[in-house]
DNA sequence: GATGAATGAGCCTTCATTCAT
DNA sequence: AATGAATGAAGGCTCATTCAT
């Protein structure tokens, strides 16, 4: 009488006993005894749920990026579809938000990112999640800028994102999501017309009524 | 008598060979095996000049961070003391340098920063190279911005030049470095006083004369 | 459901191995490609079952110390506590057991003993060892000897069974048991008044009928 | 222009040497380049004087037999030929020399020993030690005992020797000459007519004179 | 006579994976 | 579904020895 649903209970435990571990001693130090440790099972587990060690970093690697693309996709959904600011900086907070700023999540990532120039796999992941960071940004610009510049603008937002989010990884102190967006903030007030500024506050208020 | 000065030799060559078998399967598949024999040695000789293979890593980062550093210090040592746009661009130029572009550098400074959060040695090292690249920045920007607003601008202005590097090596055309200088220079228009790019130019052509 | 109960087989297995091959090659040789091998088992078991090549030369050690308390202790047992002779001889008869005297254990136990200077673990083992044998005899010997004469007796039983085991350890017959017996009781019989030997021959027939 | 007689002052150098760093290390851990370096020579020069490693231990083993052969003989050459109990206690005291209780001299001895099983070349060495030892307390035995009964107790005597060096080298305090030279008198009291001893005291009198 | 850079086999250990239970 | 004992290849490192200088 097989337990039904365990792949519910131990896929998310593994993974997140993954970023555990990771967090700890880092992807090199990340054996799956440590691993199958931290979630309480034995190792033999791994090769059942993931085929494989690879398979489970592929598993956590698709979770971040999964929970990132909700953050931002679940922000973009609370902002008029005319209002082009407060559309980036929904975009700018979903990548900064506090899930993914937990050191765990951005030991992980910086991790996986070094390792994807070597891993088909975590690449092709990779790939796609900066091309859509940069074209959700892009096709905002779009809409108030030629498409050159808004093809400028986006590739300059994106690396502040990467950027600020990569100098924070090395502080003791962590990424400070709030001087992050106000770098930000601050470039695109120097990008774009103020009136999308004005129109922003505006439609903000109609919210907030 | 035994051959002499070796040091000198074996030492970049062991370095580079590093470097290059970590451009071709990564930090975690650069074995000290791969290493000496992409070296055309043997294996027993990184612990001769290193001391082992930690210490064979070590001295790769430190000879990256050095060969960063000269780079800059000789850009810098070209421009007028009183160019501070001169100054400026070329920090990021030199962070941008052909050498520091060459895949080889970019996957092992990469893998680097990613395994800097759980090695103290390689730690120390990045975030001394992280201080050094913010206060070069600040201290020309404190010279026409109030100390505040100049140490905002650095922030921002070193987390393009990391942003960008960090897209760029995971891109298959590599870094542009050409697009690179030409979005912070864009970002510099926009926050300095056009006096000094003014001055830029007219210091640049008495030099060019 | 794993198999349990697999350390009660695979400790005394290893155990075993090192001792055959300490016999067959030396300490020095005793790598744990050959230990592991003449157990017909993987390498990697060592540090499944002992955590290290260390761990299993400890258990080994402890092992043969074992045998030889647990040697003397029985025959001890089986004396009255009034045959202070019988008592000594039983001490003797336990050091020269014919278990103690197999070239495996001789063998390794020489190795540890030259061992024991260069690691503490093996050099608190034998010392214990060591005090626990002169200990057993002084405690005998002083029901009929001054405290002082005990002691100087005690320490003459002592060298003279190490002696012998030693001497007999290098020849190639090995240790003749009965000729330790005789040179030992023909010491004591020199030593300790001729009434003992009485009660002695008197209590051992009692015990015979 | 080769410097003549190198040889003298090399080959005393290294083993001696050799004895330091086993003392130190242990014969398991006296690696070539700890033994060169504490000579302050090359590594090289070990292969040039002795062969190689093998040869340079089997050296130092001799230099220890010598040792205490030249010993024992000098103390015999100054006894009296009819001084039965001054030649054995010679033998003794040669046996407990201050030299042979060097801990350099007693745990390279020990290694030996315990490595002597593994090595004909070393096991040799020994055997002929053991034998002379044994023989030439016989010798002198054989003048006042029945061949068998001086074979038995030459045999003690030897034991005693071994055993009370045995367990001297494994205590903090080292072996106790003295302790070492009154355990054996007492036995040799014990077991051999006290006209002998008369004599000894009247011969080492007219001696004194 | 002496050096020490260089070698490469062998050491102990780690680890992803398998499989009988 | 789950265990964990067992495997064996591969890792980093040590070391006796060689040889050009």
């Amino acid at each position: 009488m097989p337990k039904v649903g365990m792949d519910e209970i131990r896929r998310p435990q593994l993974i997140n006993a993954t970023m555990e571990v990771i967090d700890q001693v880092g992807l090199q130090g990340a054996s799956t005894a440590l691993i199958s440790r931290a979630a309480g099972v034995s190792p033999g587990i791994i090769n059942h749920y993931f085929g494989g060690k690879d398979g489970l970093l592929d598993a956590t690697m698709r979770s971040i990026l999964r929970q990132l693309s909700e953050g931002v996709q679940a922000r973009l959904e609370t902002i008029h579809p005319d209002d082009i600011i407060g559309r980036l900086k929904a975009i700018v907070g979903g990548n900064f938000d506090s899930h993914q700023l937990d050191s765990k999540v951005v030991k992980t990532w910086l991790a996986f990112w070094s390792q994807a120039m070597h891993n088909q796999s975590l690449y092709r992941l990779q790939r796609v999640n900066e091309k859509r960071l940069l074209s959700h940004i892009r096709l905002e610009l779009k809409r108030v800028l030629p498409a050159e510049r808004a093809q400028f603008v986006a590739q300059a937002i994106a690396a502040l994102i990467d950027g600020i989010w990569l100098r924070g990884a090395l502080t003791p102190e962590g990424i400070n999501s709030d001087l992050a967006q106000r770098i930000i903030t601050d470039y695109l007030e120097r990008q774009l017309p103020s009136e999308l500024f004005e129109k922003h506050r505006t439609l903000q208020q109609e919210q907030g009524l």
